[in-house]
Order: C-alpha cells, then sequence, then structure tokens
DNA sequence: TGACATTAGTTCTAACTAGTACAATAATAG
DNA sequence: CTATTATTGTACTAGTTAGAACTAATGTCA
C-alpha cells in the first residue's frame, strides 16, 4: 500500500491493461477506418448507415445509444448523410420532439452493398482468434467496461 | 460457411467481440477524461505532459509512438502546451530534423501533482478487476492488436 | 560525388468530438 | 390547470483527428 508518487506511478500493475486496451482498440478502430474509406463514408457515417439498416428509421436518441455519438456530434453527421442523400430527416413522430432519420433509396442501396463487405472485411481477421479466446474476451471486455 | 448478406451480418460471431472491445474503451476514455478536465488538459494534451514526465526531452516521433498521437495531431497539441507554458521544443539535437519538447518549470511542476492523481483516480476502478482476470486481459488484449 | 529515396516536422483540410447553452416540447407535481 | 422539471435535437466553441502535400535534413547507392 505504497503512496502513489510521478516516479512510481507508472509501475502500478493495472498500467499494461490500461495500454493493452488502447493499443487494441486502436489497431482496430485504424483497420476498420480503413475498410469504411474505400466506401467513401467515415467511421461515424458508415456507424449510422450500418445502424439504420434493416430498421424503418431511428430517432437521435436511439442512432446516439447504438452508436455512442454524442448528439451534438450526431447532428453534423446526419447534416452530412443527408447532403450526400443517403438519410432524410423524417417527420411525423408522437413524440414532436423526436427526429427521425431514415436512409434513402441510395442509402438502403449503399448499405446492402458496403456492409456485408465490411463485415467480411473485419471476419478475415477477427477469424484468426479462436472460439475460446474470443468467448474469453468477450466476457472480460463487459468486466471492464463495467468498472467505469 | 454461408455467404454475408445485409440480413445475416449482423448475426457473425465476432461482432459482439467487435461491440465489446469499443464500450469497453469508450468507457474507459471517458472515465480517464472526466479527471484530466479537472487538471485542465484534453485527453491528449495530459498524454503527452506524462510522457515528457521523468525525461529529458523526448522528439515528436518518440512522442508519437508512446502516445499513438499521429504527428499532424502532435504539431497542434504541442503548440497549446506550448502557449499554456507547459512544454518547450528544443533546438540542437544532433539530427536537425528532430525537434525535442521538454517540460517547462510549470509543466515539471503539472506532472508532479496531475500525473499521481490521475493514476490513483483510475486505481480505485482498475483494482475492482482480480489479478487473474487482469492478467488474462493483458494477454487477450494482446492476440486482438496483434490482428490488426 | 550526385541522384534518389527516406525521414521529421509543419501546414492545410474536412470531419469528428465533448461540452455548454438554447428552444421546443413533454411530463410531473401540486 | 399551472408551475416546474426533464427530454430532444440544434447551434456554437475549442480542440482533436487522419491524411495529404510540403520543406528541410539525412541516408543510400552507384
Amino acid at each position: 500500500m505504497e503512496k502513489i508518487t510521478a516516479q512510481n506511478a507508472s509501475k502500478q500493475d493495472f498500467i499494461p491493461l490500461l495500454r493493452g486496451l488502447v493499443r487494441a482498440y486502436q489497431a482496430f478502430a485504424n483497420f476498420d477506418a480503413r475498410g469504411h474509406r474505400d466506401i467513401g463514408l467515415t467511421p461515424s457515417q458508415a456507424d449510422v448507415i450500418f445502424t439504420l439498416g434493416n430498421t424503418e428509421g431511428l430517432t437521435f436518441k436511439e442512432i446516439g445509444e447504438h452508436t455512442l455519438i454524442t448528439k451534438g456530434t450526431l447532428t453534423g453527421v446526419v447534416d452530412r448523410l443527408e447532403q450526400k442523400g443517403l438519410v432524410k430527416r423524417v417527420s411525423g413522430h408522437d413524440d414532436r420532439r423526436c427526429t427521425p432519420v431514415r436512409l434513402t433509396a441510395r442509402g438502403v442501396k449503399l448499405f446492402k452493398a458496403a456492409f456485408p463487405k465490411q463485415i467480411a472485411y473485419l471476419k478475415t481477421r477477427f477469424d484468426r482468434l479462436n472460439d475460446n479466446d474470443r468467448q474469453q474476451a468477450i466476457g472480460l471486455l463487459k468486466k471492464i467496461e463495467n468498472l467505469f
């Protein structure tokens, strides 16, 4: 139970875990982003398109909960997707504060082409991890998420 | 070996792992950022200050390798830290392309106060994970990093 | 040595990011 | 019913982000 100082702080037992989490995430995120770039979408834009796929439209709140994009950011992301003609804001929700967002015909077309392609692209790498490791990792990552 | 379609793509075995990784990282990053905000630093700025602590100065390349901040971004981060008087660019490196960055006296003072505090803050949460889980997670995260 | 490639850091751009403040709407309590 | 409170999405800000083009300095090789 030694006091933490500027000298010994880096030697805490949990630091390798912290660094492992950051590096694993970054490695994945960079790889994922390379796939999106071929489609002409940013990671956030792809995240929204893929979330809206196979739905009849979702509100900003729902999209945000699924993608972890905060609402202030989401306004801009949806703006750009709307400019590209891939989604549209819809009116007529029971709660008039809510604005559902739907894929346009072009958005659906892009979704159907790009989503399976991106999943297949990711699968080539994730498949290198065996079932046992994968299951263990899922459990441990859930525990880590719940620490915070 | 079924073909991946827009319908079944979300049901691939690796998706829960992908989502677990993203959510664990985000939960950690948000918690970490709350700690930095009390110091008046952004996560990237804190990352640089903490990397420079206990060194005689590091080049942009070295800082980038440690923090995973790309060089284009790092220029701006160091600019702002220099404006705050926390770091300074130093000349005199053997390789005249290199620009070492050092903490100023104020930077050292901030580092010595803030670094142990942030580590202690993170430790309160990471300590809730037992040794066995931590060791397993470190190994699995390394495997995940190496997938990409 | 001279041509060529590589590396370090800067500059610029488009986009994302969290946070705050705000307006419109809805829910709740008295 | 009405005052207060909470929720939804937008506007705005400062800062981060990756990528590409660029300059200066270094390394390589013939």
